[in-house]
RNA sequence: GGUCCCAUCGUCUAAUGGUUAGGACAUCACCCUUUCACGGUGGUAAUAUGGGUUCGAAUCCCGUUGGGAUCACCA
């Protein structure tokens, strides 16, 4: 078996989001899982609405998130091959052009469904005599073309559907050509999966009948038909969260500090019968990757369970996952960790520990008590305990009552890591005097 | 409306026709920590609905209801 090819084929125009993402996350682990070959396509074939800034952005999110990729390829560039094929389809008599505008179109489905019957195209440009194209052409219509589908069942074995099946006859000829002369999405996208030997398409449900159609397109250039993966498409609170749709920005949960790591084991297990568990490299997410664990049912994605999963997988994390984007050592962030929302949180604690802080006082008494009690450097593993010990058996105060204003005066803040293990990363100088009211 | 897909705890899901319907996340309780957080241990909680097949149905079949996709000169 030949290796395995995988292509992610963004469109650049908007910005990438959750449902993007998870395709890309999909494709990049079955190619590395296979030791296989992951290519990034800018699907830019909508000229008017392609902008060199969302591809910028694009690029910048998979970078981002580590889905490095291996090739790349941007339709607007292969024209002329598309040229090509199209003219041979065209003798082949599968692509066949059509007069009606897009107004004459839209009233034609209105009706059509207003009557109870499905919008298809009715072919009428196929029986088209020479004299009425001559006089549309007159009139200065510009043609648009469609890929003629040939008749019967079109059927294919998906990894994640099974065995799937449409008749022809209650699809559309797809429109491949807009009147003035620019592609649409269906044809350049078989010639490309086609000419650079994808072997596997890893996409939304939304595109299962592009599939049926896109099928026969591959058949008609004589390309080999890849192996189709359609995964359930997410939803959310506000019903669908298809890629048009999509209103959460990757970028954006970059800036709120979501952990990349969080974001991928998130959409690798959202919706399958494995749990979501934090994964620390992508690498052996990929090695989890299983189709037959994928679900066929839409699953809920949650901005907010989101959030909470990345704060899990930070507070979790081990040194090694994140030595080389933090300048702290081990023990300082074992120490914190657990207490972190975001890794970026982490500077305040270095701030806490090297930095001046300005002490809130809530028992003044006992935080001078405190610092009287508060033993010569250096410090043990028992010296924390044997120090409050001391304060307890000195005021009486015990609990709540004796760490919330010790925790107070020496970080300013009522909540944190174990002060046992902080207190030394902090140093006597400054606990001195911050329990004396002084910032230091 | 046509075509296609889906329906089990709050959420994601497991259960070759026979299970006390299991797990994970969330939640709650307790424990640990002489505070908070982290961590540990337990608990609550589900087969949309009506028929049928069967000794026996979450599971198979039909209907109903509900959800989603698609039917673009978007991708």
């Amino acid at each position: 078996m030949s290796a395995i090819k995988v292509r992610f084929a963004p469109s650049p125009t908007g910005y990438m989001h959750i449902g993007n993402t998870r395709t890309a996350i999909f494709n990049w682990l079955l190619a590395r899982k296979n030791g296989g070959h992951f290519m990034l396509r800018i699907d830019d074939t909508d000229k008017e609405r392609s902008k060199p800034e969302y591809e910028k952005a694009i690029r910048e999110s998979l970078e981002w998130l580590g889905l490095n990729w291996d090739s790349e390829a941007k339709q607007s560039k292969r024209f002329e091959r598309y040229e090509e094929v199209t003219k041979k389809l065209i003798e082949d008599g599968r692509i066949y052009p059509c007069y009606e505008t897009a107004e004459e179109l839209d009233m034609m489905r209105k009706k059509l469904m207003t009557k109870g019957l499905p919008p298809i195209y009715d072919r009428s440009a196929l029986k088209l005599s020479a004299e009425q194209i001559e006089i549309y052409e007159k009139e200065g219509r510009k043609p648009h073309y469609r890929f003629k589908l040939n008749d019967g069942d079109i059927v294919w074995q998906d990894m994640i559907r099974g065995e799937c099946k449409y008749e022809a006859k209650n699809l559309s000829d797809p429109v491949i050509i807009r009147a003035d002369g620019s592609y649409l999405y269906h044809l350049p996208s078989v010639i490309d999966d086609s000419d650079f030997g994808i072997t596997h398409i890893v996409r939304g449900e939304d595109h299962v009948t592009n599939t049926a159609a896109q099928i026969q397109m591959f058949e008609a250039i004589g390309g080999k038909v890849p192996t189709f993966a359609h995964l359930p498409l997410l939803t959310g609170q506000e019903g669908k969260l298809s890629k048009r749709l999509g209103s959460i920005g990757v970028l954006d949960l970059k800036e709120r500090g979501i952990e990349p790591m969080a974001i991928s084991s998130y959409l690798a297990k959202l919706g399958t019968s494995e749990g979501i568990l934090p994964f620390y490299d992508l690498q052996s997410l990929a090695m989890t990757l299983d189709f037959h664990k994928i679900g066929r049912a839409q699953p809920k994605f949650s901005e907010e369970e989101l959030a909470h999963f990345s704060t899990h997988l930070v507070r979790n994390m081990p040194f090694a996952a994140i030595k080389d984007r933090v300048d702290l050592e081990e023990k300082f962030w074992e120490t914190i960790k657990g207490n972190l929302d975001i890794v970026s949180d982490c500077q305040q604690w270095v701030d806490i520990c090297c930095k001046e802080v300005k002490p809130v006082i809530e028992n003044a008494d006992l935080c001078k008590k405190a610092a009287d009690l508060l033993p010569q450097e250096p410090w043990n593993d028992d010296t924390f305990a044997q120090w409050t010990s001391e304060i307890k058996a000195q005021t009486g105060t015990k609990g709540k009552e004796l760490f919330h204003p010790l925790r107070l005066a020496i970080t300013a803040k009522d909540a944190g890591p174990e002060l046992k293990t902080l207190l030394p990363l902090i140093g006597y100088e400054r606990v001195y005097k911050r329990l004396n009211g002084i910032v230091a």
